[in-house]
DNA sequence: TCTTATTTACACTTTTTAGTGTAAATAAGA
DNA sequence: TCTTATTTACACTAAAAAGTGTAAATAAGA
């Protein structure tokens, strides 16, 4: 019988310290000496808790993704204006762009994955995929008789792809955007949507 | 006075396999050495020509930027249907999304840019605006009496955000679309803007 | 208090690559 | 053919970082 110990504090000080070199330094730049020196460990323990730099970034990744798992479920309601529930799923898009952590440490994983393609498909196996629940409030809002779609799914991807392009991409890749410009955005982009889908 | 002789042979070479190798193997794992092998060059007539490793980063972009100002003028015709003048926009990026030589490029060049953020701040000078037509598409239209909007630059706004998320960002960081797929898409963003703005 | 799982200190190897110095070779063009 | 601008060969330096081996120190928990 061998005896356990409990090494879970160290094992998340060096996610911690990850988090936080990866974002601050890029995966490249951040070395594991400094790693292990942020997190108060010894590089040794840090390579006795992850094998090898990748195995690293996977639990950091990991680590990130469970963080995410809020739900944020926004339910059909039939005796709301269409206008304000959908203005709550376009919100979902600008809080995330608003958030200078997440951003930047997506910003790191995009730059992460376009450099290292062998990484991006481990990490690919453990992200999962993007269920929002747009679709199914459209499926509600449809059988309700307020929308008029035939391709629920579809409706959903043009939704997305205004928001997207606007609330994420563009912030990911040039910086934060203006917060007067996303209101206007997300005003237009959900009259365009209702002047599309609705009755 | 001091004769010079034509030294360009050589540089664009150098450039040449530059692109190609920062394609094929990224900025940081292709090397000077590897670079002035693929240019038929030493390496020390690379660094006699770029003085860093950063400089010829910036010719490569240069290069690139330019030989892409092919115009793509579309005009607005006042006797062809608008969802047809409107497709040939967003065939525009549909194109570009095709193109796997100036895909891979792009790919390369933001991995670069998250990356290394001084590089991006040099390049960033260098990369003019995006004036694709549209907006003015979109007046004459407008004046015409076609398309009703009161924000022609708002509109434009619409239009390419939902273009450059489906046919720029998502396979710029998740690989190619499927051309069905995308005329689907394609189909039902121009309905989409139309039934917003049109008459 | 003891046992020993875990962590540390630290010296080490290996690999990779940016960038330089220089003398000799090459070739453009007068 | 001659001059010399350009290029080459190649041996360097310097720096950075991944990953390893090991003996000693530390501390959890029975």
């Amino acid at each position: 019988m061998v005896k356990q110990r409990d090494k879970s504090k160290k094992r998340n000080a060096i996610i911690e310290a990850a988090v936080h070199a990866f974002i601050e330094m890029g995966f490249d730049r951040a070395s594991m000496d400094y790693i292990a020196e942020k997190a108060e460990a010894s590089k040794r323990t840090v390579y006795n808790h992850f094998e090898s730099k990748e195995v690293l970034f996977n639990a950091v990744i990991q680590h990130f993704v469970q963080q995410s798992i809020e739900e944020k479920q926004i339910p059909y309601q039939a005796n709301v204006p269409l206008e304000a529930q959908l203005n709550k799923f376009a919100e979902l898009k600008v809080g995330i762009s608003t958030n200078q952590l997440k951003m930047n440490f997506m910003r790191m994983a995009f730059g992460v994955m376009i450099t290292h393609p062998n990484i991006a498909a481990q990490v690919m196996e453990n992200a999962g995929k993007n269920d929002d629940g747009l679709q199914a409030w459209l499926d509600d809002a449809t059988a309700d008789g307020r929308l008029i779609i035939e391709d629920t799914a579809l409706a959903s991807e043009v939704f997305w792809s205004m928001c997207s392009s606007a609330f994420f991409w563009m912030p990911m890749l040039q910086g934060e955007l203006d917060a007067s410009k996303a209101e206007t955005l997300k005003k237009e982009f959900v009259a365009t949507f209702l002047a599309r889908y609705s009755k």
